[in-house]
DNA sequence: GATGAATGAGTATTCATTCAT
DNA sequence: TATGAATGAATACTCATTCAT
């Protein structure tokens, strides 16, 4: 290992570092009331090392998102990859990652509608702005792959793929907001799973052809 | 008309003439680069007079979706007072109800979301969450109506009727917020409205009973 | 005198009075070390207000330069203000004059030079630019007026009239520079005027045509 | 030559390497805007090693006002070296070696002032402030030398030769400064040389006994 | 000597909120 | 009631300087 890709490891583990306590921080507080010493103390550093490692606080906070993002992607890429499998069996094993993407960070991804819904994206560089794009259409591109396996196969309805993808996506994306909603609006108790379970339901008897 | 009620009319007057303001304000800048000036200037107000009418900021951005939540309801409970519709009907009703409610506010309902998962909601005064909570409370509860009243019909597949509102919601709020992240980050049209069809579709596809 | 007037001229008072506190907080410790917190307390306001009246802290510096070059320029009016005076009269009172304009703020006619040769007026906005620019052309000029007339009652050697205004006043600025570096790098006592007198005497030999 | 003096003349190589990425950079930005870091990536070196040579910021600074000194000196005491010249022609001399000096460094000049009449001049070490104030009154003594045998030898009036050293010194980089503040603030054009060269034949016509 | 990553003190500026009028 | 001038707490970000390697 040359002392070159060593020290890109360092600082690689360094961004993590800092990832992982803005994480917590942003988590608890929001993205506003969290402040970038808040964050320098939770990953024990000081404020301006942080600088170094992101540009600002929007980017920092950004790449939360993409960090769910990229976990995404890699649990689609897994769905994808049995071939043998057929659309149905695909649409278990994707709502199947859904739920791991929900417990990998269940706080962050009310973060990132925060995000992508606010002024924030503005202030982002092209660079982090792009990589998101692009894990975004991705992302949504193998959901879409998917359906329209089920399609093609004529066990799924007839419709978009790509919109059917960005329906799944959205039910996901909404049970998550609304649920945590609820908590907090009305201290009601955690009910995702169930929830969600039955939202997948709802879904998959929508789009699944009556024989 | 009473002196007394006069007054009291006069000061809604004044409010609604704030959040109107405050709800072109929010929807263009967000809440964070939204000043308690800006919506002084656009109300043709001074900056204290926000105050005699709103304890906060956070509370005049918490009567925003308050007044969604109004509408919402008062559109649910047109749907729900057709007597003779069946329950088929009525989902179709509730539909074209939410696309009303996009209609009435289409930027404002995101920035309902950003409240809700937010810190901000902590802030708020005990009357005005109260509020919150049995609007929100009741909305569900009018579309669980409609759910359930499918369900005693035997239209609707058996499942809980409150879950099947939950989903039904969170599917709306989903694709909107979708749809408008899409706008931003990937700098597309807006397709709301036929993903929304689509979303419905599947929706009301997945719920109800085969013959 | 209207209410518009009498809050205009209050305005009017409060810029007076954080001009002469940030004039004594820059004239003590330069721009750089002089924090706008110093000078709001120095000016017995708080920090936020200096911001009603200047936009930043280099607006508020260049307000400094401004008044001088508005005093300097009543002085220089008042001495062409003289009709009968011949030239060489005008240049005693010019003369003069300059001793009053460095009495009238011995130490911020260094800051001014330290604004002018910096970066800082590339943040000035255009309307204080302009202003500054006006004044300094206009001094110049009436100045130079002088010139002229000694120049066409045959009194003073035959140069360019704006030329000799421009030494004139580089070497009264550059005495009054070189005086108060002394003072600091030598612990020097302050000689500026003895100098000043000398310098103007060689001046006016130097103008003045030989009989 | 002996291993010590070959690491003692590798030194100041460095020290010379880092002044003159110092002067570019300063020159640009000016002091404040001007990092070390600017300075390092300039003299391709690490901001640590600039340290190893320059106690602080303020040290590397004023050490370009002491290269000019420098130079300054030693272009007088040319001009004093050549013995059999009188009085006039080594005041000729002493002007063209005043255009040297300003082609030597043309915008360091303005910053030299910026730093004699600033704040940054409290934070030198005693040594280097030492070293400036000799310099600083040595060329003044070495001026004054010309004028005092002008004086003895009749052809300059008879003033305190150390005071029309300061005043030529003043008359010099006041014009320096002004010209270069009118190009800031004007926008003009630069007209130095010409304006320099009236100065002097000014200041000249002012020494000279008449005939 | 040379490096450059890390430091952390320092500060201009903003803006929600108040209160004398 | 309404005003809007004044407040002052809060904070993102910078950059001179250090020190372990």
């Amino acid at each position: 290992m040359g002392i070159q890709e060593r020290k890109e490891r360092e600082r690689e583990r360094r961004r993590q570092q800092i990832i992982v306590a803005a994480k917590r921080v942003f988590s608890e507080k929001g993205f506003n009331k969290a402040t970038m010493e808040d964050i320098a103390k939770e990953a024990e550093l000081s404020p301006g090392t942080l600088y170094l490692y992101f540009k600002n606080k929007e980017e920092l906070y950004a790449s939360l998102s993409l960090r769910i993002l990229q976990y995404l992607m890699i649990r689609l890429e897994h769905v994808n990859a049995e071939k043998n499998a057929g659309a149905e069996r695909k649409l278990d094993n994707l709502m199947a990652a859904m739920y791991d993407v929900y417990d990998f960070d269940p706080l962050i991804i009310i973060n990132m509608f925060q995000l992508q819904s606010s002024e924030t994206l503005k202030n982002l560089s092209d660079e982090l702005l792009t990589e998101i794009q692009d894990l975004s259409r991705n992302s949504i591109g193998a959901m879409a792959d998917i359906f329209r396996e089920g399609i093609d196969q004529g066990v799924f309805v007839d419709k978009h793929p790509v919109a059917m993808a960005d329906i799944f996506w959205s039910l996901f994306s909404g049970v998550v907001l609304w649920e945590a909603s609820k908590k907090v609006i009305n201290k009601e108790k955690d009910f995702l799973k169930p929830t969600l379970a039955t939202a997948f339901e709802v879904f998959a008897q929508g789009i699944k052809k009556k024989k």
